[in-house]
DNA sequence: AGTAGAAAACTTTTT
DNA sequence: GTTTTCTACT
């Protein structure tokens, strides 16, 4: 398998600039005219800070040690809003203007793709067109492919390796289980993954995972599943996502003559968001880096929210013992936030322990800056309701809505807010959801691709050999897996044997010599047609869009219009191979709206944003802090929950509002709900609680004989530090949800004296909608009631407080009791 | 072989 | 509430 076109290029390239090696680039190679490389270069005869000045100018002094201590290892701290990603351009564009370095010699890492664009296109405002140079820029995950890419055979692979997304590799998985002879559904693939992915993210091979581990899955077969795997990947000539950090260690530690090279290429290097990094990527530059220990990593441990992933906080805060001698550099000095803003979000995260500590600050004194504000509802609905009354406000006052954001903890927040900007006709984008390339129709259309230009593909090869259908069932199939698997040939090599014989009974046999056939010719057309042109023929001859034509669901008109799509992207790529190593390693696509709209995405992706105002709505325990953060990783997961929160507020420059529901439907059900303790751990005095307009909410409260849940007091003044779960707040809510569940009983009564949309209790709000219920329901059966929705009824069973009506208009519904009334 | 209907499981975050 | 997976039927 020849190297993919795109990379061949690239290599060349950048072994030209190599082996023109240091300091002193010709000036004729300079990016053409305007960058400051070569104003820099003008000035070299006079005073290097006149030059400088250029790019240097308007950087704090401590940002400005950041940028010109170039040589050696340097740790910036840089709090939220401190610019950080100023920091990293303005460095690497002093590295080229004091040439220092060949764009092609420094080495940038990124965990994302739109960091690693955003970071492109901000170096490209110095050095113009010149960044194209760098090669060096991307996510750890591009620059390992691109690595591996050329030692593919170093570390048991071809170069023209595919690469696998989490559903072929689980798929691939559940065979290996199988093949085990092991129960699938106490051994699952799914745990399988996340075994091996944080075995893999530790830089693990099977046999370095320790025996403990190893035994605690499939029988004490852990080990050997795991090695099972790798075999049966490297047969495919396929990585999974872990494999491409796992194989460029191994390589550079098994191959000491490709890993100097790379350390001698690389003079510069710098790593953007370092308390992401897990042990297998700090290995991994680790590696690197003991060539010239010109290291630059840039992170904030406040900011670690993917210890799930296997992120390791350690390595941020290990960073002056890892790299003796490193120079640590504080950027404590916020640019995006009021001190409003910034107050709540420091006192917040205060609560902290183990953090290197930081003290944000601002300069700005604004008079007219608004507090913090917390506002609670009824339920998740009102809670969209009212943020979108507020946003329409703030809409009328000219705010542009790209300036607002909401940011939940989980995805399934997002819907009420559509659902609601729908009605309302409020442009929103939600950003993050599911991605484009993992839909079903690109992912079989990529599949087609595959076989086309990977014969070997056996996972896209099942994926398609009966979509659409064909009449190929489990029968045939089995065949052709047994052959396969007794020659040890890929399944489409085998088919095509197969073919030839009379084992298959004729319809079978016709249709799969027929998609072989097809795959055949298209492969042969690969060569002298036009890429796009041809997945179009693949697509209409394979009968895939004939398929999805005559779908009369709601969805096949998307998916049609996701295909176009598809094809339409494959038209900026050179070759069908590029685009399929695009798609796999770039997930997100280029959504470069134009339109005004409010975005809606999770804290976590929403990390490195920031917009004027900020809504936060859902905090409440168990949901933020998320329950299962608390149960899985105790301490630890309340801590990063508590990061993402600071996270959450930081992203706002002038209005953060953070909301909280009375009560959530959480699979299917109501459930009552508390405040989140992080709202006990907000500062009083940069904080405003806001009585709610619809006066639902359970926050300023009143009426409850014996006190308010959590009203005013949850500020009360108080050690900072003292473990939350004894502050006032805390206490009072959980008396409060005690005091609830007793009084159960009586509030059907209390419920039915008013309908939903008048009632002003708010503790009452808090008690009528918990739907788990051993408290029988004080209907009886036989009763007339009312439901809001489906009108008048009879009670026909009773369960708890679960009732079923038999509805005159809607028919027979379950319902909570509270629901429905006497009539 | 394929489909329809029902039960069961699953819902944190993602390169 | 939704999606996936299994089972039973055509």
């Amino acid at each position: 398998m020849s190297v993919p076109p795109g990379f061949s290029d690239d290599w060349s390239e950048i072994d030209a600039a190599y082996d023109q090696g240091p300091a002193q680039p010709a000036p004729a190679h300079r990016p053409q005219g305007g960058g400051i490389a070569a104003r820099a270069l003008a000035a070299r005869q006079g005073t290097p800070q006149a030059a400088a000045a250029d790019y240097l100018a308007g950087l704090n002094p401590e940002q400005r040690l950041a940028v010109e201590t170039v040589d050696g290892p340097v740790l910036v701290l840089a709090g939220a809003g401190t610019g950080k990603t100023r920091v990293l351009t303005t460095r690497i564009a002093h590295i080229l203007a004091t040439q220092r370095a060949w764009p092609s010699q420094i080495l940038a890492v990124t965990f994302t793709n739109k960091a690693a664009r955003e970071m492109k296109e901000r170096i490209a405002h110095y050095i113009g067109p010149g960044v194209e140079g760098m090669a060096w820029l991307g996510t750890f995950h591009s620059i390992c492919v691109k690595i591996l890419r050329n030692h593919a055979e170093l570390v048991g692979l071809k170069s023209g390796f595919s690469i696998l997304d989490t559903d072929d590799q689980l798929r691939l998985m559940k065979q290996v289980i199988q093949a085990e002879g092991l129960d699938e559904k106490r051994w699952t693939a799914r745990m399988f993954a996340s075994l091996v992915d944080s075995w893999k993210n530790r830089g693990l091979t099977p046999k370095d995972i320790p025996e403990g581990e190893a035994r605690a899955f499939g029988n004490g077969k852990g080990r050997k599943l795991y090695a099972e795997y790798q075999d049966r990947l490297s047969v495919l000539n396929a990585a999974d996502f872990g494999d491409l950090l796992l194989h460029c260690i191994t390589l550079f530690k098994t191959q000491p003559d490709v890993l100097k090279d790379y350390q001698r290429r690389f003079r510069y290097m710098l790593v953007d968001e370092y308390q992401d990094t897990n042990v297998a990527q700090y290995l991994w530059l680790r590696l690197l880096a003991q060539g010239n220990s010109n290291v630059c990593c840039v992170g904030d441990d406040d900011q670690s929210i993917y210890g799930w992933r296997g992120a390791e906080v350690d390595n941020i805060l290990r960073f002056e013992h890892d790299f003796p001698g490193a120079v640590v550099v504080r950027l404590e000095r916020n640019y995006r936030s009021t001190s409003h803003i910034l107050g709540a979000a420091s006192h917040l995260i205060a609560h902290n322990e183990g953090r290197l500590g930081k003290t944000l600050f601002t300069d700005d004194k604004d008079p007219e800056a608004e507090a913090v504000t917390v506002a609670s509802s009824w339920d998740s609905e009102e809670e969209a309701r009212a943020i979108g009354e507020e946003i329409e406000a703030l809409q009328s006052k000219g705010h542009s809505l790209n300036q607002i954001a909401i940011l939940v903890r989980a995805s399934f927040q997002m819907r009420e807010f559509e659902d609601r900007f729908v009605t309302l006709g409020l442009n929103y984008r939600v950003i993050g959801g599911p991605r484009f390339y993992e839909r079903a129709e690109i992912r079989d259309a990529m599949a087609y691709f595959r076989c086309v230009v990977q014969p070997a593909d056996d996972l896209a090869f099942e994926r398609i050999v009966n979509t659409p259908k064909r009449g190929l069932g489990e029968a045939s199939l089995k065949l052709v897996h047994e052959l396969a698997r007794a020659s040890r040939i890929p399944l489409l090599e085998a088919a095509t044997q197969l073919c030839r014989t009379e084992e298959l009974k004729p319809k079978a046999r016709k249709a799969l010599s027929d998609l072989v056939d097809s795959l055949d010719r298209w492969r042969a057309q690969l060569v002298h047609m036009k890429h796009s042109e041809l997945a179009e023929i693949i697509l209409d001859e394979s009968g895939y869009t004939e398929m999805w034509r005559l779908d009369r669901s709601a969805e096949a008109p998307g998916r049609l219009d996701n295909l176009k799509e598809l094809i339409r992207s494959m038209e900026e790529f050179e070759s069908l191979p590029g685009f399929l190593e695009h798609i796999a390693l770039v997930m997100d696509r280029d959504t470069a709206d134009a339109a005004d709209a409010v975005s809606i995405m999770t804290l976590h992706s929403a990390k490195g944003l920031e917009f004027d105002t900020v809504f936060l709505p859902g905090w409440e325990e168990g949901l933020f802090p998320h329950q299962r953060a608390l149960d899985e990783s105790g301490r630890a997961g309340l801590e990063e929950e508590r990061r993402l929160a600071y996270v959450g507020i930081t992203r706002a420059r002038k209005r953060a509002k953070i909301w909280f529901a009375s009560n959530r439907r959480i699979h299917g059900s109501w459930q009552s709900s508390i405040p989140s303790r992080f709202l006990d751990e907000l500062p009083e005095r940069h904080v405003e609680v806001v009585e709610s307009s619809t006066r639902y909410g359970g926050y300023s409260g009143g009426g409850y004989g014996g006190g308010n849940a959590y009203g005013v007091s949850r500020f009360d003044a108080r050690d900072p530090f003292q473990n939350t779960y004894s502050t006032p707040g805390w206490q009072r809510a959980q008396r409060a949800r005690e005091a609830g569940s007793q009084d159960h009983g009586n509030r059907s009564d209390m419920r039915s004296s008013r309908t939903r949309a008048q009632g002003p209790l708010t503790i009452e709000g808090q008690l009528v909608a918990k739907s788990v219920s051993d408290t029988p329901s004080s209907f009886t059966v036989g009763e007339r009631v009312f439901h809001i929705k489906f009108g008048y009824g009879r009670i026909t069973t009773i369960e708890g407080n679960k009732l079923t009506i038999d509805f005159e208009k809607a028919g027979e519904k379950r319902v909570i009791d509270s629901f429905v009334e006497r009539h």
